[in-house]
DNA sequence: ACTAGCGGGACGACCCGTTTGT
DNA sequence: ACAAACGGGTCGTCCCGCTAGT
């Protein structure tokens, strides 16, 4: 059924298709094993616990945008926070979107200290770090406020494209556009 | 163990503590059940499946959103509006907020089709078209677009609230005017 | 829903229909009573145990075949033997055929000295005294073992129109014949 | 508890008695497991459902059947029928019968569109082919109509030996050559 | 290192027949 | 006549460990 990957990519593949699509607490072991076609024991070789394999899924995510965000096109830093937006707006369009994975996952593991939700929040900080350098880079007059903004801006455009409609490209650079250029009238 | 209310508003109060602070698929019907003081046969009388008292729980949930609405604070629409953002504000600071039980719930319902998502969907378009009049009650030159952006605020705040740190009361309201002073320029 | 009759004939209408149709472990007493509109304290006040509405079920059914049997026609009992026949016949081709009801209840009480066991049992020594007694008005000559040939055939043919298709009324009025025929040749 | 057979097979035979002696909806899975002495995981691991073992059970039982119709006594095709009922009569008398399984089980099963239903089916559609092909060798004049005669003898006898008392093997021969005999006079 | 299968025990949702209060 | 309570039972799935074989 699959052979050319490693039995862990496999696991993890099948896990991310899975969990992402399904939840992790609708998705059982027996069946992620299955779908991977790999054995029990070669699970809980790789993985400690059914926990650790959800750990790894959000982590792998999180390695992949930050792949991404390596990458990001654009000269500027204002640029590279446009195309950051505009990806985020691509993503809510793909068709199997179903949210953001770390919110959904958060969501399903209620203890803040729990490693998945470490995980969670690792990825989180990275983002704001990101989005905060950025805005240092631009010379942001209040880099500290406005990095609070968008990522609101960016939770909300996830939650949205999955629960409503979704905004077009468009709307979003225009928010964002907003956003970075109202930060000296204010208090 | 519980003897004033009825056995359903104890099902029902039980379950919306119970599922908000931990999850809808982590919490079993028994735990409600014993926690409630009721017989398993008096909860299948009110509810048919566990998923029904889920919808319940969220239409009482939209319910208590739109009976607060409807006492809001504030003599003008825009007045109005600041005061829905005030008490998003308000709510993410509570000790027990663990994000919006909506958001929290579609995750674990990945079926948009499924009665859950629709409860979900009916109060988020209950909300869109509250902040929608209030814009056009303003006589907002865009309210189509701003709306939006509301809404995606509103989001992204109550997930920030709950995975981050929160945004004070005086930065919220900020981003809220600057949205809403910031129409006319664009498209 | 049902008024016209007393809750007690009401029970066992409702209950002689979902018994025959689905088997009497697969209808519960909640379902008889809500089709029967009748309360639960109303059932246990008729009927001491569910059990004891199955032995009312299959006494029911017996009489009823009982006024039937006495109401036969045909001049001799010769004619009365293929009347009883010629009505099992009739029977197998009903829409709603579902097999003999007391082999279908005997198949779900294993214990033959359970009352519902005893019910069957009552009604099958009926049938074959019935059987019996024509045999011997008709001076039969080996009535003790035709009778026995005859109720066979009545549970084959019963069983037959169920999980097969049923024989012609012309079919069984033969077989019939040649029972009754056939006694002197044999030891 | 039991070690020297597969899990499935003890599964398969535990089954099979408890079935056959109690009723399929009498016997639960955990007790099948529990005396079968075998992990429920692995019961679901061998069958998908519960009701794909009562399938199996009744598709274990036809072939049981059918190996022992293949090796039967008899150099005629005359002599082989006599066997078959020979057997029916012998099979009616051990000490632990409880009816055919395949109409005890077809009767806890209304819908004739239901898996367990389709094997009981099968089986009978085997048997009576047994039959037919066995008469037409046997060069009977009337074989379409005599086999009908014969299956509803088999039927009846399989319910009376459980329900009454059962014939002797005398008369059950008696009666299987009258039909054999009698076939020319009609129609 | 990987496979295949089995054991284990707790728990999932849901329904059972029965009794009691009101 | 309704609603509730009760305890146990239904089938099915959970995550995890272990053994034996390759």
């Amino acid at each position: 059924m699959a052979s050319t990957t490693s039995p862990r990519d496999r696991l993890l593949q099948t896990a991310t298709r899975l969990f992402y699509a399904e939840g992790v607490h609708a998705v059982g072991v027996d069946r992620i094993i299955l779908e991977a076609g790999v054995a029990k024991a070669t699970f809980y070789h790789h993985f400690r616990t059914k926990d650790d394999l959800v750990r790894a899924y959000l982590c792998a995510q999180s390695d992949a945008q930050r792949a991404k965000a390596a990458e990001l096109p654009g000269s500027s830093p204002h640029e590279k926070l446009l195309a950051i937006f505009e990806s985020v707006g691509e993503l809510g369009r793909s068709p199997d979107y179903r949210g953001c994975p770390f919110v959904n996952a958060a969501a399903e593991f209620p203890d803040p200290r729990h490693p998945v939700r470490q995980a969670v929040a690792d990825h989180r900080m990275w983002f704001r770090s990101l989005v905060l350098d950025l805005l240092r880079s631009a010379k942001h007059p209040d880099a500290d406020r406005t990095v609070e903004l968008l990522v609101a801006l960016k939770d909300g455009l996830l939650v949205g494209a999955d629960l409503d409609h979704g905004l077009t490209n468009a709307a979003i650079r225009d928010a964002v556009t907003t956003i970075l250029d109202t930060a000296t009238a204010k208090r």
